[in-house]
DNA sequence: CCAGTCTGTTCCAAAATAAGGAACCATGTT
DNA sequence: AACATGGTTCCTTATTTTGGAACAGACTGG
């Protein structure tokens, strides 16, 4: 285990969920002995990647974070297309969407596009979840070959919401029907009581691959609003996708096959 | 010289004006040699702290900066404060405002709020500077002791615009103006063409600062609008300082003296 | 084809750092 | 005083990191 291997065990302690971390939550989450905790956290925080709260004495990421994530595909092509793309779709169908990338058998929500629907799905940027239990999720796993699928995927299978696949297998048939369609759908998985669609875009050259997504409500979406939707999707996805040289939507469907 | 800190070195050549950079760039940035260039970077990539463009071979920030950076300060009770003001400020003066923090003798924007005028001053959130030449970045200077001002200058001192301190003691001699006053301006200084006016908040029990600064073009903006400026500013100071308890702002200012 | 250049990678022994347990420290509570 | 919590420092051992040298692959020009 490498000094920098452990100051990211540290680092990746922090989410969403756990903004902030005492010394003791550290080290009980990273298993190290006190000592080490200590000096790493030390060094983390002269390094700026932790900064410490003088009363509550906990610690939080530090500024250098900041600096770094707001780098991070600042200037991306494909997520600018894509953007703008799903902007226009979102002001269509008034509901919500989000760009997100691949990370080990998660997803990470890199940008969202608020629609103007009334009843707000919101799943801010920088939110992290399983993307085999998303549409765009699955949608970029789809993209993988089966063998690449089963090695991203932790032991046990994680426990996921009914509507998810709940095997390495289940996954698999999902993944094989995406393939077919391009296209993705959840239904009451992620979030209870939210819908989506998606589809995943792929960079010919530079194989960077992002998948989109469109949520809305489940129960107050009906089948009509949800046909428009996939429709939206499958323009967007032709039109970016034709830009970029996606294997997927670069082209027609027939000559796909 | 440990990993962590080695790491650190090459994560800080990133910058938005550098977002993307060679092997080559980083080892001369950095100084390293190829082989340990060569094993840190390959380091950083598989912690997900920095990634490489498959075609071009750059390196650039990666998933996990991202994903922290998100969380800096995310909910930040002084900068929450602050932006709510600031935004009332900004909607009423037409004019950029910024909230920043200071590390080292440079200041980085953590908060942009747009303003309506159509001459628009837009340093983006991300922005690192030297604190030297902007509003803000004075006052939170002024904040401090003149020993630890003296002890965080680079030497030699750098070179800054024109209408910028050109000296330890010229720096001084404007921050001890600051701390009489509570406010600090700056004209066509750290952008041509700009003006702006500022002061810092600190959160007597954190030790928490920031500084807040709204900017304009310095040839379209008029003394009278410039005073509006500096009232609107003064008041919202006292409103935030007086709930986090600031030193200058917290009570009235023939109290404070 | 060969030589040179650029972008890296790997090897290896020496140097440097990092590690963990134990002792210690500071603060607060009973 | 004893105990608990949040740490810090010491010290010896183990592990990692280091940099120069050799190597590798791709590309370009003569």
């Amino acid at each position: 285990m490498s000094a920098l291997g452990t100051a990211v065990d540290i680092l990746r302690c922090f989410s969403e969920a756990r903004p902030e971390l005492s010394f003791a939550e550290i080290m009980a989450a990273t298993g190290l002995p006190k000592s080490s905790t200590s000096r790493m956290l030390r060094a983390l925080r002269e390094a700026r990647l932790l900064e410490q709260d003088e009363v509550t004495r906990r610690f939080r990421p530090g500024l250098l974070t900041f600096e770094l994530g707001r780098l991070y595909r600042a200037h991306d092509d494909l997520i600018g297309r894509a953007e703008t793309a799903l902007k226009e779709v979102c002001a269509r169908t008034g509901h919500t969407g989000y760009i997100a990338v691949l990370d080990g058998c998660d997803q990470m929500v890199l940008r969202m596009v608020p629609g103007s629907n009334p009843l707000r799905v919101v799943s801010p940027a920088g939110q992290r979840g399983s993307a085999i239990a998303t549409s765009n999720g699955r949608a970029m796993l789809a993209r993988l070959s089966d063998t690449e699928i089963l090695a991203r995927l932790p032991v046990p299978f994680p426990v996921l919401p009914r509507n998810s696949p709940h095997s390495p297998a289940e996954l698999l048939g999902r993944v094989a029907e995406i393939r077919r369609t391009g296209q993705s759908a959840s239904d009451n998985e992620a979030i209870e009581g939210v819908a989506s669609q998606g589809f995943a875009l792929c960079n010919r050259e530079t194989g960077e691959m992002i998948g989109v997504a469109v949520s809305y409500s489940s129960q107050a979406t009906p089948p009509e609003e949800r046909a428009h939707v996939a429709r939206e999707l499958e323009a967007m996805a032709r039109a970016v996708g034709s830009v970029i040289g996606d294997a997927v939507w670069g082209q027609s469907r027939e000559a796909a096959r």
